[in-house]
DNA sequence: AATCGTCACAACCGCCGCCTA
DNA sequence: TTAGGCGGCGGTTGTGACGAT
């Protein structure tokens, strides 16, 4: 941004040592720092802070900005192909959640941070492994990331094959359309794995995803009974 | 209907590196 | 050169929503 807030001479002892607010944003808040931000641009934030009448830390503004009210924010559903983006770049990058963000168009490093922490996690714990250990890095390699593609390559065979938007949603179809065409370009010039090679994987080991997938209307439980008991087949959980 | 547990997410905290005076 | 301020980042916590009992 170009425009920082540096004439600002709203300032004095009282305003200094006035009480800091926490919490939750009002949206009195939101309003007054959109506005502040359209006008004066973002960037300098404790002084932003005092200049739009907020009485919250800088860095509160700055997080509400970046996190929530920025226009180009993406907000609802991480999709398969972000999912897939998210542990491609996970296994290369570790928690460095702001390298992955700007890799996802629109979403956060706090939203990243979270699903990581809300979803994958979850599953570490259930197999009862660390989240780092070979083994669930394994499990993420050889079946969940696999089972993403497929299930990306699915989606998009069936979009191609619909012509009504009606049956599978218009929305969901031209966001994974959209999320597609930029992970299958970074996921491809990866250099340890592409999509190819984790289909080659998913079929090395000979499972049905297809008809599991009938079968099972998971979705977003990524391990179902079905995957734990592959797990333990596979890696040798202690389930 | 009430209570409890879990989940998801927004927000805060502490640390670190950079910049500037 | 250095000390202080600031912004960015990753870790952690608080809380509302929701489902199970």
């Amino acid at each position: 941004m170009d425009v920082k807030p540096r004439d600002c001479v709203h300032q004095s002892n009282e305003d200094d040592h006035m009480e800091l607010r926490r919490g939750p944003w009002t949206v009195e808040e939101d309003f007054k720092l959109i506005e502040y931000i359209a006008t004066h641009g973002e960037g300098r934030w404790n002084s932003l802070a005092r200049c739009a009448g907020l009485k919250r830390t800088g860095k509160s503004c700055r997080l509400r900005w970046l996190n929530y009210l920025r226009p180009d924010v993406r907000r609802g559903n991480i999709t398969l192909e972000e999912q897939l983006l998210i542990l491609e770049l996970h296994s290369r990058w570790g928690n460095r959640w702001s390298k992955i963000a700007q890799h996802l168009p629109g979403r956060t490093d706090n939203e990243i941070k979270n699903y990581w922490r809300t979803r994958v996690q979850k599953h570490a714990k259930q197999l009862k492994c660390d989240v780092n250990s070979k083994q669930f890095k394994d499990a993420m390699r050889y079946l969940w990331m696999p089972r993403l593609v497929e299930r990306i390559q699915a989606a998009a065979a069936t979009a191609s094959y619909t012509t009504s938007d009606d049956q599978l949603g218009g929305a969901q179809v031209t966001s994974s359309s959209y999320a597609l065409e930029n992970s299958s370009t970074t996921v491809a010039s990866s250099d340890s794995f592409g999509t190819r090679e984790l289909s080659g994987n998913y079929y090395n080991h000979n499972m049905d995803f297809q008809s599991l997938e009938q079968n099972n209307p998971w979705l977003d439980n990524l391990f179902n009974a079905e995957d734990f008991y592959f797990l333990q087949q596979q890696f040798n959980f202690n389930m």
